[in-house]
DNA sequence: ACCTGAACACCGTTCAAGT
DNA sequence: ACCTGAACACCGTTCAAGT
């Protein structure tokens, strides 16, 4: 949605990143309460031109959320040249939670699901699968993590992780669940 | 708000039961945007008559949410009975996560945080905080679980787990996210 | 006391006119 | 190509009239 498209003249390049930027902002700051009209007035667009990069208010949310995959993958990829593989792991777990921390619009479309649709995020979550599949099986085989430990699981961890965060705004909860993550994982 | 009032005229108070079973009908089949007339309609009632319960659509959702948690301590009073430490802990874990997962209003409702109010919520929270806080205390004195256990991570725990019950509807995968956190409770 | 539903207000979305 | 904002539609909420 904010890729893969011939490129668009100058001043509506710097309009779609002022929406998004905005929108982020305004999300973060009210939820998704936040009106279409007030991240337009924000970026300093009509709000037709809103509407002309992103047909609904799902599809600009989607669109946030994209781009905080993408970043998740790139925490991987930088991750996954950590030579030990267990801090290869939890360090893409923290970081990925540190990344998450900073970005409320992300915490609330994830938790807002079914108001928003999914659209092209499969694309960046199976980028993203690639590298951390690596990441795991890489500490299965040292092993320094249960021999059962699998792909899905680190989705589902993260996913708790996420909503405690958003529930308990401290950085301090999301510190502890995610020590209690980590245990858990120990060899059996 | 659904409780500790004066007694409710019958036809009333067959109302408000019917009102609140269509509301965790509708909005476990439509999600946040199912409608207030609707939920109205599917109970046979005027939306004003909604209305005069529920003054909002948050307070609606939000009773709903207090009915679980006053459903999780009765759950938790009954687990307390059993004899081994471990398993009145599990056992409470396991036996709350199975009262969500058959309530996706409840699911909705605590992952939609910003569409509903935690108004009198406290109340029932601390209610069931006082009977896991014993069954906590037991299990830590027992040596069964990690020494640094504490009250505030069983609704962590919890809350995560929700969460990916909300988001990935197969049993397994909660069922297999409580696996992994009571693993991460083991003595260190 | 309680019920009803037409009317109102708000906000997501569209579209005709403009550059 | 892209921008604009007035107009429309939908749905949460209110309130005057009724039992």
């Amino acid at each position: 949605m904010t890729i893969d498209h011939r490129p668009l003249r100058a001043d509506a390049q710097r309009n779609l990143e002022r929406i998004t930027a905005s929108a982020r902002a305004l999300f973060a700051e009210r939820g998704t309460k936040a009106q279409m009209e007030d991240i337009a007035a924000h970026a300093g667009v009509g709000i037709g031109t809103l509407y002309r990069r992103f047909p609904t208010k799902e599809a600009l949310l989607t669109a946030l959320v994209r781009q905080r995959f993408q970043e998740f993958a790139a925490i991987a990829v930088e991750a996954e040249t950590i030579a030990d593989p267990y801090d290869a792991l939890a360090t893409s777990m923290r970081r990925q939670a540190e990344s998450v921390e900073g970005d409320v619009a992300f915490q609330l479309a994830t938790m807002n699901i079914d108001s928003f649709s999914w659209d092209g995020i499969e694309e960046d979550k199976s980028a993203l699968n690639a590298v951390i599949g690596r990441i795991i099986d890489r500490a299965r085989s040292a092993g320094v993590v249960r021999s059962d430990l699998e792909l899905d699981d680190f989705a589902m961890m993260m996913c708790g992780l996420t909503a405690t965060m958003y529930f308990l705004h401290d950085k301090i909860s999301w510190q502890r669940h995610l020590e209690l993550l980590l245990a858990g994982l120990r060899p059996d």
